[in-house]
DNA sequence: AGATTTGTTTAGGCTGTCCTAAAATATCCG
DNA sequence: CGGATATTTTAGGACAGCCTAAACAAATCT
């Protein structure tokens, strides 16, 4: 009905529209890894089928029907990536891949199957929000790691899914969603930050620690 | 690296040789649903990648690559009917489907964690035996149910998946693998079997009880 | 403002898989 | 044997999704 292609091409609309408001054919492309008149040539078609609105130049945006499209999938993709994590005992950093091929496949009884098995659940390994079945998603603004100052503590909330090895690494050191943090150090000029989670500390480099979300805790000091 | 629709052939021409030796154009063309035409081009290219042999106007043969990739499939396809059912509930109609799709995108660690989730099965929902992961297969012939007399017992072994309508029909009636059945009587002129399984005793068509394989037990009136 | 750089779209092609229609080959039967 | 019938292959085309190169539009710099 609606190919993988365009499910993908929806699902990387609604990635960049949610950070940086308009979303541009080059963005799309390079989200997308296409060249860019590639992207140009699906904008159009999805543009034709009124799940996205186009106006040249000026970027993309996606329709009610696009947005739900494209929740749909990012509900699948969640939903098995949890499935995959705790269900088949799969690593944190390896769920992303194999659940980018298997949520353009199952059916909605798979969905559901798994939704129930895994008790209804409403954020994925990584802490990302599962859109609910009628595609509704509640968001929560939390800070980058890398905003806090130091002595602020917090609970890890979201992990960015964006690259494996950055899983691996901070799995290992068990900064993890639900982990308690506390920012020790932030060295001066995008130094990396010490932050303390447990009983151990970790050096973590400004790139890394902005790609960690915090729920951070009311601090003393005002 | 070889495509969806590849392996589907594979798959299919794998099925075909099983039953009727030599697999025609056409034959495969019926299997796969599409157009004579397009099997033979398949075929061809098949052929130019050594996964089968093609003498035109006789037949195919997979080659040993071409059955290896075959049975790989449908390693995938069994685990994956086996672990619908099992771990997710699914009734056995179902499970065909949506292993169809799910088989060509499985990872082998997805494959091996389901494998050992289910214990290292060896047959599927519906009592086809499961490839190994080196690609060998050990097939057991047993008797077709509408091949057996009057008075022969038996337990049933296999039941073809090829209808989701029939699978649900015998399922009702416990008519599934590992159940023993005994052949009340046989009307004449291809008319129907009347079985005994358990308490209860069913009247089965000719056509159906050629889809259920049983292990016959030796009959005493030798 | 004019020129350069950057971003976007159009034009034309390639590949994979399917199709229909027509030609080629094999089989069957009087 | 030879013509009718059935099967298989070839020829030519459609469509989806990708590509590169070139044309076009907008933004930026001096």
């Amino acid at each position: 009905m609606f190919s993988q292609a365009m499910q993908d091409y929806l699902k990387a609309i609604y990635k960049l529209q949610e950070q940086g408001g308009t979303v541009s054919t080059s963005a799309l492309a390079e989200a997308m890894g296409v060249a860019a008149a590639s992207a140009t040539g699906m904008v159009k078609k999805l543009a034709g089928l009124k799940l996205v609105r186009h106006h040249p130049y000026q970027g993309v945006v996606l329709s009610k029907a696009g947005e739900k499209m494209a929740l749909e999938v990012i509900r699948h993709h969640r939903l098995l990536e949890l499935y995959l994590a705790e269900a088949l005992g799969y690593s944190w950093d390896k769920v992303h891949e194999e659940a980018e091929r298997l949520e353009h496949v199952i059916s909605e009884e798979f969905e559901e199957k798994i939704f129930q098995a895994l008790g209804r659940p409403t954020h994925d390994p990584h802490g990302d929000p599962i859109p609910a079945k009628d595609a509704t998603l509640v968001v929560a603004e939390h800070d980058r790691l890398s905003d806090l100052e130091p002595g602020a503590t917090g609970v890890i909330r979201q992990v960015s899914d964006s690259d494996a090895e950055m899983l691996r690494y901070l799995g290992i050191r068990g900064l993890v969603p639900d982990a308690a943090v506390e920012v020790l150090d932030k060295a001066p000029f995008n130094g990396p930050l010490t932050v303390k989670s447990g009983e151990t500390s970790h050096v973590l480099g400004r790139e890394v620690a902005s790609h960690i979300r915090v729920e951070a805790r009311a601090t003393d000091d005002a």
